[in-house]
RNA sequence: GGGGAUAUGGCGGAAUUGGUAGACGCGCUAGCUUCAGAAGCUAGUAAACUUAUGUUUGUGGAGGUUCAAGUCCUCUUAUCCCCACCA
């Protein structure tokens, strides 16, 4: 498709219309030159320093891998490009950042697999993406370009694991976790996709296991609430904003204290119900709490020792695609603390360690899952509300409070609202309960057994225990060792590098060993953004003034990622503000959930099913990357996913090209001065291109100021026919125009800007300005509307009152033929639009 | 099961927030140009009817509010996304 039509565009017969003798659009040619000239004057490197007026907009920084740049990348930073080039273009001191996630697993797989150690694969990979990155007109700053594989980067993940743990926010546990037997990892439940590890969850890839694993862990709960609360000031997609409240989970209720009979032991409850407290027949607990066992009576112990271990090979997926319940008696009973009644304790299934305590107070009653349970294996049920008579259902649905209590002693008769506060007193008098709040949201599991992150600063010493690495000695340099396939006993191949692994305890200079588990990727990125405001910085992670003076990120694009990296990157934030390295404690002030790009089918791109678009191969096959980048911003809103159009890449050459022979036919045009008429109508087409180019990039839109521009050329397009000279307003109009595409074409405009006599580069202080007067003209279109429908449309001038509109609607022929006979009720005007006549 | 979003020509999508539905682009048609193809330029392109000025219908479906509804309200259908035995 392609070819074709490139081949007969590589030999382009110069014979055509009068563009024999000027210069044609060639970005083969253009592209290149400029792309030098950009790096030779680099004036894309922000000065951190200056006193500009600041902007920094960035797309989630990339993960290099072997297969280079592909159009999904294409579009994550040309959103972000354009965005910080319309700043540039306006005065800030744009500053559009690069760096690479540069740990992580894929590498690290690639090494077991070929023998190549991560750190050659980078050293391979990334001056690839360097050029790739360049062929795409991406003005990033290469001067303060970071990798988080560099012990320059790391030391700093390192010494934040040093300052949360100084600050009690670091604490070791063993845990039962998600491992994935193909990676030898343990794997954070975000991790886990539909009971398939993220990276392996493809049908013939094994399930999930549980594994106990000995971790540290961030304790990011208690930033739950301030994350949670904060939400509903940040400029982001509301998608995002959602998926972060429901990450959060936060659920408010009450934590109670069931006494097991005849034992020392109690179970702790949590509950959003507690008003429902009468109507606990039994307890569940979730099969894996320790206390399982200590409940279990005799007679019951083989039943539930099976129940157990069939419940641990059980995936989390059967779990909870099986909706019958499940679950064995303990032998044992609890006393309801409200009545002294005794009450079965049973375990099951359906209850889940990680939410809450593990445990329930079963109401069958009111909880759906308990009824079917009590259902199942005949526990009784007792029903706790009534409801009032209702006069209709909306009254249902608005009014919880018309349900009273029933069977519930002196509560009897109370509402829900009433209820659940004296029920709640008397718990509390007895000291059996608390409100409680309890998050969906766990501790964040940051030790990974792998090779390929930062070794975690911890010297395990058999005396003092877990020992933090002292400040002065980082960073723990990740060793260089030739074998990466894990140890095979849980931990990391680091255990083999047993030179690097023995040391001395800092606390009694004993024998020691340092830790193997290196840390989760995401701490990488939840903190970059703020290096990139001092990426050379040895002595600190960064300068608080220039990060203060920089933060936040004014812009911040990504078509993944919604939750958990999001969500760590605000708590690291919140972190430093409280440690005062910065000021704001919210990242990213705007963040966009960018759509995805899939092929025509809908289907996403993937190597696999060689439906892959590469985008150098389209800038190379001669459309150029200002072409690629139009059509990319153009396509659809950005939120929305794209299907691949292959006419849509020529589409936007068709559009710059028109845009290059305007320009080139002006240079060569006459001598000669513009009718005030003529002028009217390029200052009118280009003023309102500006203010709807200038508002919608601003907003996001890049595709109807796309379009702005479109119909701007096209208006000029059919003034030149009769009028084109050398008249200054031309000029003006062509220097508009270029400006205003510069950030979706700036390796075009900035040859054109150059052809239109500038020396200075279009990307930086061009932005051109709108005047209003420019955009009211003298006359208005009227629409007259005849009961509802279009009958005329008047042309008035502008300065006409009220009645003299009605006037000449009523003198309008059509209109008297339409009101003959009938007669008038009602007529509206729409000021500068519309007259509505309704008649009978 | 819960929550959210979307639905407009042959296609991607516009629509100043209740005021001329279909901007802009793709595709298609015709004309010019060309040996020819491609590119370029000009014009047309929601549907049906009409010689024509025009008329009627039309934003997933059914109702409603209004002088006026793609936009607001009620119900409904389909598709997509997120969460999911969350106590």
């Amino acid at each position: 498709m392609f070819s074709t039509f490139l081949s007969n565009l590589a030999d382009i017969k110069l014979i055509t219309y009068n563009i024999s003798i000027m210069k044609r659009y060639n970005p083969k040619e253009i592209e290149p030159k400029w792309q030098a000239i950009w790096d030779e004057t680099n004036i894309y490197s922000a000065d951190l320093n200056s006193n500009k007026p600041k902007y920094i907009a960035m797309s989630m920084f990339n993960y290099p891998s072997g297969a280079g740049l592909h159009i999904g990348h294409a579009m994550n930073y040309t959103i972000s490009d354009v965005k910080a080039r319309f700043k540039r273009q306006q005065g800030f001191e744009s500053y559009h950042p690069v760096g690479w996630d540069s740990f992580g697993l894929p590498a690290e797989n690639f090494a077991i697999k070929s023998g190549i150690s991560p750190q050659e694969s980078m050293a391979r990979v990334i001056p690839g993406y360097h050029k790739q990155y360049k062929a795409m007109g991406w003005s990033n700053d290469w001067e303060k370009e970071i990798a988080t594989h560099t012990p320059e980067y790391y030391k700093w993940t390192q010494w934040i694991f040093i300052e949360l743990f100084k600050n009690g926010l670091v604490y070791q546990d063993s845990r039962m976790q998600w491992w994935c037997e193909k990676d030898k990892t343990v794997l954070a439940n975000e991790q886990v996709i539909d009971g398939k590890c993220w990276r392996h969850d493809s049908a013939e890839d094994p399930l999930v296991e549980k594994k106990e694993v000995k971790q540290w862990f961030f304790k990011i709960t208690d930033y739950a609430d301030e994350l949670l609360e904060s939400i509903d000031d940040l400029d982001w997609s509301e998608s995002v904003k959602l998926a972060q409240r429901n990450w959060i989970g936060k659920s408010v209720g009450a934590e109670i204290d069931f006494k097991v009979k005849d034992s020392n032991e109690s179970i702790k409850v949590f509950t959003t119900a507690h008003d429902t407290i009468y109507g606990v027949t039994f307890m569940v607990l979730a099969p894996e709490l320790e206390l399982v066992t200590k409940l279990t009576t005799k007679e019951n112990e083989q039943m539930v020792q099976d129940y157990v271990r069939a419940t641990e090979r059980k995936t989390e997926v059967e779990r909870q695609s099986s909706k019958e319940k499940t679950g064995v008696f303990t032998g044992s009973y609890a006393i309801n603390p409200i009545n002294g009644k005794e009450i079965p304790i049973w375990i099951a299934d359906y209850v889940l360690e990680g939410y809450g305590t593990g445990a329930i107070m079963a109401v069958p009653g009111a909880d759906e899952r308990d009824y079917h349970f009590a259902k199942k294996f005949g526990i009784d049920i007792i029903k706790v509300t009534g409801e009032e008579e209702f006069t209709n259902y909306a009254d249902i649905k608005t009014s919880l409070s018309k349900f009273k209590l029933i069977n519930s002693d002196e509560f009897n008769g109370l509402s829900f609202k009433e209820g659940r506060l004296k029920i709640l007193d008397k718990l509390k008098e007895q000291k059996v309960a608390k409100e409680k709040v309890n998050y969906r949201m766990l501790d964040w599991s940051v030790s990974r057994q792998r090779y390929w992150g930062a070794p975690i600063p911890i010297i395990n010493c058999p005396k003092c225990g877990p020992v933090l690495v002292p400040e002065a000695d980082l960073p723990v340099v990740l060793p260089e060792i030739s074998d990466f396939q894990s140890s095979g006993d849980g931990r990391s191949a680091l255990a083999r590098a047993t030179d690097w692994l023995s040391v001395k305890c800092p606390n009694c200079h004993g024998d020691a060993e340092r830790e193997t588990d290196t840390l989760d990727t995401y701490i990488d990125s939840s903190w970059y953004m703020y290096r990139y405001f001092d990426p050379r910085n040895q002595q600190v992670i960064f300068d608080s003034n220039l990060a203060k003076k920089w933060e936040p990120i004014d812009f911040y694009n990504g078509a993944d990622h919604a939750t958990a990296h999001l969500l760590y990157a605000r708590f690291i934030a919140r972190f430093f503000t409280k440690i005062g390295l910065i000021n704001d404690p919210e990242p990213f002030k705007q963040f966009l959930f960018n759509g995805k790009i899939t092929a025509s089918d809908g289907k996403m791109f993937s190597k696999s099913k060689g439906n892959g678009v590469d985008p150098l191969e389209i800038i190379n096959e001669g459309y150029g990357a200002d072409a690629l980048r139009t059509y990319l911003m153009f396509a659809a809103p950005l939120d929305l996913w794209v299907k691949w159009d292959p006419q849509g890449v020529p589409g936007a050459y068709r559009f710059l090209n028109r845009v290059w022979n305007l320009t080139q036919e002006y240079l060569e045009s006459g001598e000669g001065s513009l009718s005030d008429d003529v002028k009217i109508q390029i200052n009118k087409s280009i003023h309102s291109m500006i203010k709807k180019v200038t508002e919608d990039i601003e907003a996001n839109r890049y595709n109807t100021a796309i379009s702005a521009a479109m119909t701007a050329t096209n208006d000029l397009y059919k003034i030149k026919i009769k009028h084109l000279n050398k008249d200054p307003l031309w000029q003006e109009a062509l220097e508009s125009l270029v400006a205003c595409i510069a950030p979706f074409a700036p390796h075009m405009s900035d040859e054109l800007w150059q052809h239109l006599g500038h020396s200075s580069t279009v990307n930086k202080d061009s932005w051109p300005k709108y005047d209003e007067k420019y955009l009211v003209s003298d006359s208005m279109e009227i629409v007259v509307q005849v009961n509802g429908k279009v009958r005329a449309k008047l042309e008035l001038s502008t300065g006409i009152n009220e009645d003299k509109i009605f006037e000449a609607v009523m003198q309008n022929p059509r209109i008297n033929e339409l009101l003959a006979s009938k007669e008038l009720i009602k007529k509206i005007y729409i000021p500068g639009k519309l007259v509505s006549l309704v008649v009978k």
